[in-house]
DNA sequence: GTAATGGGTTTACTTATGGAAACTGGTTTC
DNA sequence: GAAACCAGTTTCCATAAGTAAACCCATTAC
């Protein structure tokens, strides 16, 4: 496990009383600390993106449809020092790095699984709305 | 099913053919439509608070530590808008309103739900990686 | 030697997001 | 008549987040 993640993670989770709390306080703080490590524009698509399989740095740029590289490297690094991404670089000339998700990162599937059953229940719901409107 | 709401849902899908796509653009298509419905700071948070039953605006402001009445006014508009959550005004002196999940809003809970288990889990882990660092 | 490649970083800029505090408005209690 | 209550809205401001474009470095192909 990375070390250098923890210091700020430390700092925050000691602000907080973890114990003592109702059920719903926990809930609450639950999904903050998700939400936490899933912040940003990208995160949560690039770790979609990487659930097919791990992609390198050029990969990724064509797969996020928008996604800056300098975003894409900012991102990166945060998933990273979360130990949610493993990046390699392999000694090809010129180098290349490929980006995959770690066990810890698989783990987010069920989340990212139910954004996207509902992403497609959603859409389905609404272009059904935009046909009934025509009538 | 509100009106207002569609014309804009409506451009954004337009632009987008969902018909002849693979299985992944699919999924990451389907990913940002429920990110599009869920962005803010608080509309995750809001609709977790929900999920315990019905609350008036100023519970709100109690229950969801830290938001503004700027915020919890803008972001409830935007889930009624979606339809996700209902607004009532109650012919007390003074008006009180309240807020409370649609069908449709409770069909967001999966994934508050993976959300919440996650979150716990994941501060588990980091106490436990804090306890490993100590020793 | 010039261009291209992969994987970035830097700079300069714009826009989005959010926060604090003051204010509105109708009603009711002191 | 003053103050308080609920449910907001408005204004003004600060910072975060994101973008586009240029640049860097080593290497290899033309």
């Amino acid at each position: 496990m990375e070390t250098g993640f923890l210091k700020e993670i430390i700092i925050k989770m000691d602000k907080e009383k973890y114990l003592d709390m109702d059920a719903c306080s926990t809930h609450h703080l639950a999904i903050r600390d998700t939400m936490d490590v899933l912040s940003g524009k990208w995160k949560i698509r690039l770790i979609g993106s990487l659930s097919f399989g791990k992609k390198r740095f050029m990969e990724l740029i064509g797969s996020i449809d928008g996604i800056a590289a300098k975003m894409l490297s900012k991102e990166l690094q945060e998933l990273e020092l979360n130990g949610l991404v493993k990046r390699t670089v392999l000694n090809t000339k010129p180098v290349t790095v490929e980006y995959e998700l770690t066990e810890y990162g698989y783990s987010l599937k069920p989340i990212i699984n139910e954004m996207a059953l509902w992403g497609m229940q959603h859409r389905e719901r609404v272009i059904r709305a935009m046909s009934v409107k025509k009538e």
